[in-house]
DNA sequence: CGGAAACTAGACCGTACAGTACCCGTCGCA
DNA sequence: TGCGACGGGTACTGTACGGTCTAGTTTCCG
């Protein structure tokens, strides 16, 4: 679930029934906003419709967030944090502990597939590509930020794991670490990209990508049977 | 270049010069609102932009088009096939007649990378995606008949050269294509989609990921060295 | 050459939407 | 309890756009 940290960071998570009004309302528009623009895109979104859906007069969302490009950049922004820490995370739960390549990088794969492909997610890549001309600084960080540096981290994973024996060399980890993503999401990303928010994949279909994408790999860069 | 086919397939290429009015006319709005749905958008796009560019009235616009949703179609609609001929082109020129399997897959990912990266291939990418959830039955009739057929045709060209004897069986030729056209396109395609139309690949960069793209397939499909 | 069909320019209508101005109720404070 | 300030809601403004209508002009074809 694609949320957005409304207040800045405060040591102390404050209860929620005695944070203070405006910060509450705050978190409200944002929400209601992602709901809104996730399912419109910028165009097709209207300030009426956020303020309607956050219980929120149009004023007070004009109070918090200058205009409509401000409160957009807002929840992109807020976004690419997030994704990256959970894809961290999946790289954590299942490399960094791992005793069996092939076990592993079919466990990433699987978890990959499965976090990358729920419904917000792809709403959340979907209006970023379809706003990357409007707005090329905001959805360019988004970009730099959150998914290139999600892929440099895969590729310091996949280096650990050359470091444990697990692995061959790596002459580029980053472009191993894209190799490895394109395996394993080139097909389903695609589909729910083009396909609209129907079309779920069958089931099976994501462990047969996962195990078929680490097959690949590891013919390439397997410690066991070193290629060329 | 994506261009329209406007008129339905005739025997004879009728010349410009003696072609009619009518069609002309409706190859000019074509071609101007393919520039225009492409550069901003649907919601973004305007009839009115669409008739000034294409040096029309707006009352002929809607003669030769219901409304705006089924200029849209049209224009979506007929670029499918293209982009479907360009690829099957490709496959042939670098696959059917290749000797050695690694210079071939080198060559087809370098000619893969080059025509999806131009602009307007983006652009229509953009902007298919996008729409993907305003459009459900247009966008996917897209997908499928344009992107998954293309890479259909690429497992059926795959499986021409396993029996050549320079790949090794493929269980799911459909898959493998996919597989590699995710080793090629994985990187360079998410970067161009993220960033804008700016950001241009730097020279060399696309010679190493098809070089390596090709490695990789290789290790794990080539006959050389069959794996597991 | 004549007439019909297609095309042009532009005004026009209804609607939707970003952003603003103004009024009222509520809450803090004495 | 009374007062003042502030936050929130409603109603408004200006604009842009999809689509239509009219009236006058050009092009095609018999």
């Amino acid at each position: 679930m694609i949320s957005v940290n409304p207040t800045p960071k405060e040591d102390a998570v404050q209860d929620v029934e005695t944070e203070g009004r405006t910060p509450r309302k705050r978190r409200a528009i944002l929400a209601a906003a992602t709901e809104v623009f996730l399912q419109h895109g910028y165009l097709g979104a209207s300030m009426d419709e956020v303020a309607a859906k956050a219980g929120v007069s149009k004023q007070t969302v004009y109070k918090q967030f200058e205009n409509k490009e401000r409160l957009f950049a807002e929840i992109v922004g807020g976004t690419s944090d997030q994704l990256m820490d959970g894809l961290q995370q999946a790289y954590d739960d299942t490399l960094d502990g791992a005793v069996d390549a092939r076990e592993a990088l079919r466990a990433l794969a699987y978890r990959l597939l499965q976090s990358l492909t729920a419904d917000n997610v792809l709403q959340l890549r979907r209006l970023v590509i379809a706003e990357a001309d409007r707005f090329p600084e905001v959805c360019g960080a988004w970009f730099t930020n959150g998914f290139e540096q999600s892929l440099d981290a895969l590729g310091k994973a996949l280096t650990r794991l050359t470091e444990r024996g697990l692995l061959r060399q790596l002459d580029d980890p980053t472009l191993a670490a894209y190799q490895f993503a394109g395996l394993v999401m080139y097909k389903p990303m695609n589909r729910a990209m083009f396909a609209g928010t129907r079309q779920r994949p069958k089931p099976g279909e994501l462990e047969t990508l996962a195990d078929q994408a680490a097959n690949v790999f590891l013919a390439a860069y397997g410690s066991e049977r070193p290629a060329s």
